[in-house]
DNA sequence: CAGTATCCAAAGGGATACTG
DNA sequence: CAGTATCCCTTTGGATACTG
């Protein structure tokens, strides 16, 4: 444990705040999914989301989307069809998780490689 | 649902297929923290990880480490010392979820601004 | 110091059926 | 179509105590 001193330390823990908040954000098996189907498409019904996110389940696709429109990621419309239909589509801001998942499938991608080679 | 060939959906896919990889290599309330911590510290004993990790019990931490380890991101070390201690240390191929981190902490941060405007 | 062991509560999430 | 409702199992992870 080198050479931190008591100002770096609380540099630290700042970011390590905004990291905890972002990994809540983004937690779980689907959101990161979610937003990237978004933000290759644009806009999505339910049922479309439900079909590209393979293995979701409705309850769970509606929990989801909530928790993201909640957290001003998602935009909710209901579109006077008939019948009613729902579009989502991301906000500005949830544009900036561009970064989040290219850097996870960048990662994603090389992992694989590490693993048939046997590691480290 | 626009304007997506076949073939681009294949290569979707595959990239999503990365993408799940990722996440649930990376998945979980602590991973990315370790492995934010570790990358930081270059090398840290158990006991310095589960100060900085704030709030991890010594079981889940365990449980984390060791799978980080199985899947060649982390590497352990027991030292020949009195009483025996055990370091830590990222793999090379760790190091490549920088990119990762980077990007969260961005996002968080840049979320909490939004969060404090009102959202959008 | 570096873990294990045990117990337990809460959250995550799948299957299925149903509704306006 | 876009969800709700219900059931129920699994995983996560916190608290505490203990060990070589």
């Amino acid at each position: 444990m080198p050479l931190i001193t008591r100002c770096e330390k609380n540099e630290k823990r700042e970011r390590s705040l905004a990291l905890r908040d972002a990994i809540e954000l983004l937690g779980g098996k689907w959101k990161i999914c979610i937003l990237q189907n978004l933000s290759l498409y644009g806009t999505m019904r339910f049922k479309d989301l439900q079909e590209e996110v393979a293995g979701i389940s409705s309850k769970v696709l509606t929990k989801e989307l909530q928790q993201l429109e909640q957290n001003f990621l998602v935009v909710r419309t209901i579109n006077n069809t008939k019948p009613v239909t729902v579009s989502y589509s991301l906000t500005e801001h949830a544009y900036e998780t561009r970064n989040v998942f290219n850097a996870l499938l960048e990662f994603g991608a090389k992992h694989r490689a590490v693993v048939k080679s046997g590691g480290g």
